[in-house]
DNA sequence: TCTCCTTGAACGAACGATCGTTCATCGTAT
DNA sequence: ATACGATGAACGATCGTTCGTTCAAGGAGA
């Protein structure tokens, strides 16, 4: 028999906070020094706790980083949301691409998607999850270009998959660019906008 | 007044040479374990010398790095130089993204530019030499697409240096979804080609 | 109500390994 | 004898992780 029903549960909720503090103090080492370049001294004393404690909710640094980039890929539901519903395809897609676009310029988030990536790289458990998330918004985002193309709203000349993959490389290269550069992504977004519109034979 | 000629001359061949052993030596490590995960012993133990050596032939980790990335970035010269060839501008753009997709196509070039460039994220003399040749490679760009433009051999519908960025940015993109995806660069370079196509006006 | 006992969150000293860097020392050619 | 490249021991710092301990809170029995 489980124990008591109403404690645990207040617990848990506890628990959870505690979880979350920790993940917002990593995040901001991270983002400030680099995943490899922060110790986990540094995280616990951020959060303010204790290194041991740290230790008693998350299994090591690997697991803190996954954590954080699970969090940071479920941000992502949002606009595979959007892009699933109904509508006409061309005003989803500007909306997608604008929505996306100031997500991304956010700093903070490409230079944690930056870092996850680069970690991605060497840890198979990492790239596992960050593939599977990004496969579920091309699809979303294929299966609206393939609906804008029997709408006739727009001409795709190689498959709605690979399309949409490009796309989205534009956006987010236009935000590595942004960050990297020091160019605010506002600035950027006109002309992506339009060459996206090219690309994707929406003046046909 | 400078030491002899002949024998010095020598030694800074045979030093030269040493460097580049070291270099070649770091970037093997760099590309198997990582940046951060590659101890400066790593690098002495593979290119075969003792660790106080690569102080004296290096200032320290960093510097290893720098001039790592200074090498990868003269490789983007050759780019630059046929770029800059006169002739017909379709033409020469469609050789350009077939060799530059084709030199991003090993992922060794890849995955060292994304160790150059989170590290660069932080590191401003890094970031600042990355900056630097990458506009030379935009100005380039920018500079064939004009000619295209004037030619009438296509038709941009924003700034040459901005369609430049998003070209460059859209060839990179690929190889970086080629070696995180385990997709071998060659299959994505017809969809690359012809959504380009289709950004570039060509089809116009 | 008071006491005893269990529970588990929190702690931080300690561990062995490794980090980047320095430097006294050695062998070798001039 | 002199100059100098090469060496690796040594340094202090920091790494990620472990673990014995403390202690406040909750439940059971008196």
């Amino acid at each position: 028999m489980p124990p008591a029903d109403p404690a645990p549960a207040k617990r848990d909720k506890a628990l959870a906070a505690r979880r979350r503090k920790i993940l917002e103090a990593a995040v901001m080492c991270f983002l400030e020094n680099g995943y490899h370049q922060t110790g986990v001294r540094d995280i616990a004393a951020k959060a303010g706790i204790s290194l041991g404690n740290l230790y008693n909710h998350f299994s090591g640094k690997h697991d803190v980083l996954v954590e954080i980039a699970t969090l940071e890929l479920e941000e992502l539901a949002p606009f595979i949301r959007r892009l699933r519903r109904p509508g006409p395809a061309l005003k989803a897609l500007d909306r997608f691409v604008a929505s996306y676009a100031k997500y991304l310029s956010a700093p903070e988030n490409i230079i944690l998607s930056i870092e996850i990536t680069s970690e991605a790289i060497r840890k198979d458990d990492l790239a596992a999850l960050f593939m599977e998330n990004r496969k579920a918004l091309v699809d979303a985002l294929a299966d609206l270009l393939s609906r804008g193309v029997q709408s006739g709203e727009l001409v795709l000349r190689s498959d709605p998959q690979e399309s949409a993959e490009l796309v989205l490389e534009l956006i987010e290269g236009r935000a590595y660019h942004s960050v990297l550069g020091q160019v605010p992504m506002l600035r950027l977004l006109p002309g992506l906008k339009v060459f996206l519109r090219a690309a994707l034979g929406v003046f046909r």
